[in-house]
DNA sequence: TATAAATTTAAGGAGCTTTTCAAAAAGCGG
DNA sequence: CCGCTTTTTGAAAAGCTCCTTAAATTTATA
């Protein structure tokens, strides 16, 4: 789970980064209003935690503008106690709010609630077919985006279209011919290594180090695999 | 978000624009009133702050042409404590007010709250289906005109069709073949080029460097999506 | 260690994309 | 209804990216 925090005091956003790490999550982190919709607008985001009073552009703006778009659970922090009666007033869409200073479990404990609530209402598209998630792996295939902790990878249409099936069978293990075949749609009667150039290529965009893949494992003899390690949260 | 600044003063207008656009604003001036409603007409405004005094059309008079047509939040800028008594009186629809010498925060935070409200209450015509925005930019089902930073753009019949379905469908990927169907509502059975001009054609009108498109990405052997680059202006 | 399998690398080219241009069609005003 | 302008279409050429190919290198297994 990718989690966003938005404050523009440097103390409180690591603070909080750690905790949330410890926690599992993967955590992405912005000064102001501005570089938090960057990076909501790029990269594949499942909770925001904001602080109101931001230079730029302060939380409400920021939230008004998450909103004509997404669903995703918003966390507002105030530091001011009638800032904390406007988001409860404006009613713009925020999932909970929390006063500074708090109790980082008590954050922590409220990003978990929110997570598994919006994981329970989630809208019928989100939920199922059109991204796919495993592990900390995410392919969104009506953006046609692959993203590595939230963080959006470049591939080419070859690559992701090859990609884009393994996520589909994940621990599934496929032979190159089979291979060829989804991805090609057509019969290769030679083995030309064209399969295993892809494959080399995925796993250096994808592989924190390619020599000892991690995500793409080869099954000597038989094929490839996406393969998972890790909890899975 | 566009705001339209109406002041025969170029100081104060240039000191409010800037803090504006720090605040993520797109920003149109007007020296008098008669400019104002000029640019009114001819663009997409969703705020308006008008000084009372000014020449060719005073604030009184532009406001009650406004409110003719539009329901958009109008912030009075008064130099005089009497002026002030009036835009009370009159009772002529003004949303906020402010007395000269203001404070420029103060101002941000008025409009910040205007565009809250305004939102809020949005007629559902106006929230939901008519006008789509996304980003910086805007289409008008209704008037078929398309906007960039408040700015209208002409566009061919077929160029607006295409990009009211990118709009509609903002960061979806649609294949060339997905992209015919949609505009031209017949099946094409080879690869003619036209759908790939039309799109040449909406990057040179909206892009502001029709090589490096940052709206119009094209996804190399997939298609092309609608982006939204987190810039603003 | 020998051998087969897998991986990497780099170059060339195929195919996809873009641009340009001109003809055809459609819209507009007189 | 005609001639003018604007828009759309189609074809062809130029540009560019990424795919393929082949050869060199590394890794795993018997």
């Amino acid at each position: 789970m990718v989690i966003l925090i938005a404050d523009d005091e440097s103390d409180i956003r690591n603070l909080i980064k750690i905790s949330l790490e410890e926690n599992g999550y993967t955590v992405l982190t912005a000064q102001n209003g501005k570089e938090a919709w960057d990076i909501l607008t790029t990269h594949d985001v499942h909770l925001a935690i904001l602080d109101v009073m931001m230079p730029v552009m302060d939380g409400f703006n920021l939230l008004r503008r998450i909103r004509e778009h997404s669903t995703i659970p918003v966390i507002f922090l105030t530091a001011r106690a009638d800032d904390m009666d406007k988001v409860l007033g404006l009613g713009l869409g925020a999932d909970d709010y929390l006063a500074k200073p708090f109790s980082i479990a008590e954050l922590v404990a409220r990003v978990g609630a929110q997570l598994r609530r919006s994981n329970e209402y989630l809208l019928p598209k989100e939920k199922s077919n059109v991204s796919i998630t495993y592990g900390n792996l995410t392919i969104d295939k009506e953006k046609c985006c692959f993203f590595k902790d939230g963080e959006p990878i470049e591939l080419g249409a070859k690559e992701y279209k090859l990609l884009l099936y393994f996520m589909e069978h994940p621990e599934k293990v496929f032979t190159k011919r089979q291979l060829y075949h989804a991805v090609w749609d057509e019969d290769y009667y030679f083995d030309d290594n064209t399969v295993m150039v892809h494959i080399s290529r995925i796993r250096n965009r994808i592989e924190d180090d390619p020599q000892k893949p991690k995500y793409l494992k080869t099954i000597r003899g038989i094929g490839y695999k996406l393969h998972y390690t890790g909890e899975m949260p």
